[in-house]
DNA sequence: TTGAAAGCGCTACCAA
DNA sequence: TTGGTAGCGCTTTCAA
């Protein structure tokens, strides 16, 4: 049956009206200045090899381009092509250290590199499955997930069935279908405690942050220094701490009671919060209790007594792209987990 | 003139080929499941509220989207409205502290019950023009670039002619045509300028990371700094400083030479870098010198002496929000500029 | 209450 | 070497 088209008055037209003042160029109007084919407009933009377009057509399409300050519409570019290069990564929404930024635009510099366009989502407040369905909606072509509960296997799925070619969790933990980029935290912990442990300490507090969100962290570094106390006589004993004064003041001053002579804190802050606090409070460092900080910030070593810390280790950006590289490229490959995180003691003079 | 579509073998059907392991569920697709025309699929996912559709039926249409783990096109949406409700902002390149990280959730927050998306787009690495194009490819309603020099008039009008209805910079500098938040970094200088000279000192010297990436926010400081000596007898000098403690032992070791009695650190991190090795050369703080930073870390009022230090303020990501929301509704308007930066002096032991 | 179809901007196939 | 045109997935108008 052959359909003949009836002459309509688009309804866009009434949208056009309203913003008659500068209507997008596309390139339509490209090809109308330059007296060429949209087809011809696409070749020299693109610079598409299989066609050979003349030097003075060539010209004047570009000038035409030029003169309409023309530029692509992605979302159509990406809809006719079937897929994208983009590369979804999580907004991270707790503040992070220099160490992981660092590390990010490493990473996302060196996907660019591969040709890759690196967009990072917000999806603060939305629960894994909605902010999974968010994702997919922009049909990533990879995704990097933050491994941290956010996303669920459901999840993964959701974003598979809508073109992903590989879903890579980057975190503390994995999620089945995901490949995963795993900082293990535990490693964090258990260096310390082999390093406190060695120091001959028998009873060690583990400072946990009290405000919410570092959880998913602190968890394994916690289950980490239990690990290497495992088998030993040696005590392990969570303390809450609140990044402020008053929080450290007021666990300074219980501390006699509490019998323990090391401490682990969540990172280096922490770390130095409490420092300040136990010698506020008449406690020697290391004499009594031995402190240890993890991130080792340059700050940690302008205390006195120097503090002693974990060294994280983030492999290179470049490592890490060409890893999503691979996934995308097998997307039926089997999940990987490539572990991420190094750790190492840096004993100085607080333990 | 009519014409009879040919039956061709579309292109599209190779790639089908090559993937057809699981094609990604079109609105087709979930309709051809139901039952029912794509239309009335569209209704039933969107809740048009102009027509109505049966219970029954949007039963159906629901069973079949969500038996398909169909998840609509965000592209293939917003090419058909001929608008989106994307907000692109800058992935900050360089490590960016707590204070301002805090401020960048809470108005992308902010911005998305307001019912935008907000997308960070990472630019590292590419001139002020190629990112502006870059942006303007995703066709972004709003851009919130970085006010740091990275946009030029140019890229403003890119952006505009590509249909962005709102473009502001956020950062230190203004750019003609695009409305600005401006962080004005003069302030905190001034600031710590007057106090430093409330003290009576004369001699002050003023920390400049060493690091490039900083000059944009170190610059203004400077200046602001040097407006407050304006008239008054005491001297400015700029020192580099880079983040290492051999680098400030450096320069506390040339300390004497220098013939100064206060110094205004780029912020509370090189602040106590120095602070530590003044006080390792033996000179006296505050005595002989004033040390003052900038941020108002919990960890400098570790130090012995507290650090005075600049507190700065940013305004709640509510208001700014609905200075974006404004912007886009009103697009013609005239650029204004918005000063969004407080900056308190907040003296402590160390000055 | 539902369906048919146009068209958003772009690219790639085929024909000229 | 260039042009015509189908069709990516979606929404919306108009007709039934």
């Amino acid at each position: 049956m052959v359909q003949i088209p009836e002459r309509r008055i688009p309804e866009q037209s009434a949208r056009r009206d309203a913003e008659r003042v500068r209507p997008v160029p596309t390139s339509a109007d490209v090809a109308r200045l330059a007296g060429v084919s949209r087809a011809t407009v696409s070749y020299v933009l693109n610079n598409t090899t299989a066609v050979r377009i003349s030097a003075p057509t060539r010209r004047r399409v570009q000038e035409a381009a030029d003169a309409l300050g023309y530029v692509p519409h992605a979302a159509a570019r990406s809809l006719r092509a079937g897929h994208s290069r983009m590369v979804l990564m999580p907004a991270p929404s707790v503040p992070v250290g220099a160490l992981y930024s660092h590390f990010f635009n490493e990473l996302q510099w060196a996907l660019r590199r591969l040709d890759y366009t690196v967009v990072q989502f917000g999806s603060l407040g939305m629960s894994g499955d909605d902010a999974a369905r968010a994702w997919a909606e922009l049909r990533p072509v990879a995704v990097l997930a933050p491994g941290d509960g956010t996303l669920t296997p459901r999840g993964v799925d959701v974003l598979k069935r809508s073109g992903a070619r590989a879903v890579l969790t980057i975190g503390p933990e994995r999620v089945d279908g995901a490949h995963a980029l795993l900082m293990d935290q535990r490693a964090v912990g258990h260096c310390a405690g082999v390093h406190l442990l060695d120091r001959g300490r028998t009873g060690i507090g583990v400072v946990v942050p009290g405000e919410p969100g570092f959880e998913t962290f602190s968890a394994p570094r916690l289950a980490g220094i239990r690990a290497a106390a495992e088998g030993t006589a040696a005590r392990v004993v969570p303390l809450e701490l609140r990044y402020e004064e008053r929080s450290a003041d007021r666990l300074a001053a219980r501390w006699p009671e509490l019998g323990l002579d090391a401490v682990f804190a969540y990172n280096d802050e922490y770390a130095m919060l409490l420092l300040r606090a136990l010698q506020d409070a008449g406690v020697d460092v290391p004499g009594a209790v031995a402190v240890m900080g993890a991130g080792d910030l340059l700050l940690g070593r302008l205390l006195r007594p120097r503090l002693s810390s974990v060294r994280l280790d983030l492999p290179s950006g470049q490592v890490l792209a060409e890893l999503v590289d691979r996934a995308v490229r097998d997307p039926a490959g089997t999940p990987e987990v490539h572990p991420l995180l190094g750790a190492e003691a840096v004993p100085r003079d607080s333990t």
